[in-house]
DNA sequence: GAAGCAAGTCATCGCCATTGACTATAAGGT
DNA sequence: ACCTTATAGTCAATGGCGATGACTTGCTTC
């Protein structure tokens, strides 16, 4: 049992050992390997040659579990996400900083896997992960003062803008290095060179520029959400006094 | 003059017409013939082969033009840009409107073209179409009150978020109509029928649930930056005072 | 009108996803 | 214990993609 058959697989130098066991694949090895590659080669990176030589198995075999190369990466996005926003939030006292964590989860989650940002964005997964999201984040509105109608749009609009925000971010650091490179630059230089007659406010104001990239932007922008859900509880709670 | 030079180009029924003039070829119309099948086919028609067919050349000519398909997607995707929001901005006595009219602007942009807003949106471009809007938004965030540290990094955060919501709205029109159709559905069917045990806030207002696709999700999204602005501003004049 | 070179062409490369035919193998009935 | 059968894994082939390097043609310049 050791020597013969465990000895064809094992030791392979280079030469395809025969052939695999027959259920010695599955869609979670598959999945598996799939994220290795990505994480480590990038999106572009995972070819059905390269799951083939990770899993050592011929590439065409992973179509005995995925119909496409489409319906594998969907799948490996809704793991990743499973795994990465799990069920860890938990609600305080404080209906502001219980959002503020849950952006900055999820914007967490979407710069570690640059390569999939802008795919994960725009779709709805409609697993526990994100409906325990959805839960949180209405709770936590609700419990701010807002009346249920405004509550879920201001759910939507506040999840909507974190996840394009992350993505977008996301997005530019798998940007190749010149390309990011040569748009920051853009913001220290060639926008602080340009006339003050034509454009003044820029003339006047491009020491404070910051590149597009800028970290803080997201920050700024939950803060100001936030705000004006505070604000607009205010408004509401005096009108009904 | 019709019968030989002419007869052998325009008649061509199917065989290739010897060969191109020798300047018959350049950048712009390249440019173009790209933006027409990008508009017409999507980003993935977009191939060299399609090109060469449009243009009636040789696919490869195109590589006299541009180094590679990398370049002349960005340039197709700044001279889309520069067409596109050109110069018609102009300020009014209202900052709020002024603003929302150019978030507006850059909103209906993205949505022309969704095949590219994706990669749009992390691009800095460095064209006048892009300092124009700098300096407008500049202007009117100073108008409203804000200092000029605020302004800037306002402005950014301001940008950023209607880039990004533009994109990914766009992004969603991108996707085929099934997937688009079963999203939609998920938050129309499936979060209604969650056990109100596990997820009270949902079960309770489901009702009040949107797709994640809500134009209105836009509006509100700028309208509640702006209302952040306000505050702020309110709360600066209040303190010097 | 000859020379020279840039622009257009062509054959070809290597990589990709996908398919249909095949083949070994594990499971299950008898 | 055998034979059958469905099926997971394999393989060769297809057609499309971006890209390259050798070539050839026709415009320009002297």
């Amino acid at each position: 049992m050791s020597t013969s058959q465990d000895g064809k697989r094992s030791t392979a130098k280079k030469p395809r050992p025969r052939r695999r066991a027959r259920h010695s694949l599955s869609r979670e090895m598959i999945l598996e390997a799939a994220e290795t590659i990505a994480v480590r080669d990038g999106l572009d990176g995972l070819t059905f040659q390269a799951l083939g030589k990770e899993l050592e198995a011929h590439p065409t075999s992973i179509y005995r579990h995925f119909r496409d190369k489409d319906e594998l990466v969907l799948e490996l996005i809704d793991s990743l996400r499973a795994g990465s926003y799990g069920g860890q939030l938990e609600a305080t006292d404080s209906w502001r900083e219980d959002l503020r964590v849950m952006a900055r989860h999820i914007h967490d989650h979407y710069l570690r896997y640059p390569q999939f940002a802008l795919q994960m964005a725009a779709r709805t997964t409609r697993r526990p992960a994100e409906f325990k999201n959805v839960e949180f984040a209405l709770d936590a509105l609700v419990r701010a003062g807002l009346p249920p109608e405004e509550a879920t749009s201001t759910m939507r609009v506040f999840g909507n803008v974190i996840r394009a925000l992350s993505s977008m971010e996301s997005g530019l650091h798998a940007l190749d290095d010149n390309t990011r490179r040569g748009d920051a630059l853009a913001w220290e230089v060639e926008y602080r060179s340009l006339s003050p007659e034509a454009y003044p406010r820029i003339a006047s104001m491009s020491d404070h520029l910051t590149s597009i990239g800028d970290p803080h932007v997201f920050d700024q922008a939950v803060e100001m959400l936030l705000d004006a859900v505070e604000t607009r509880v205010a408004v509401l709670s005096a009108s009904t006094s």
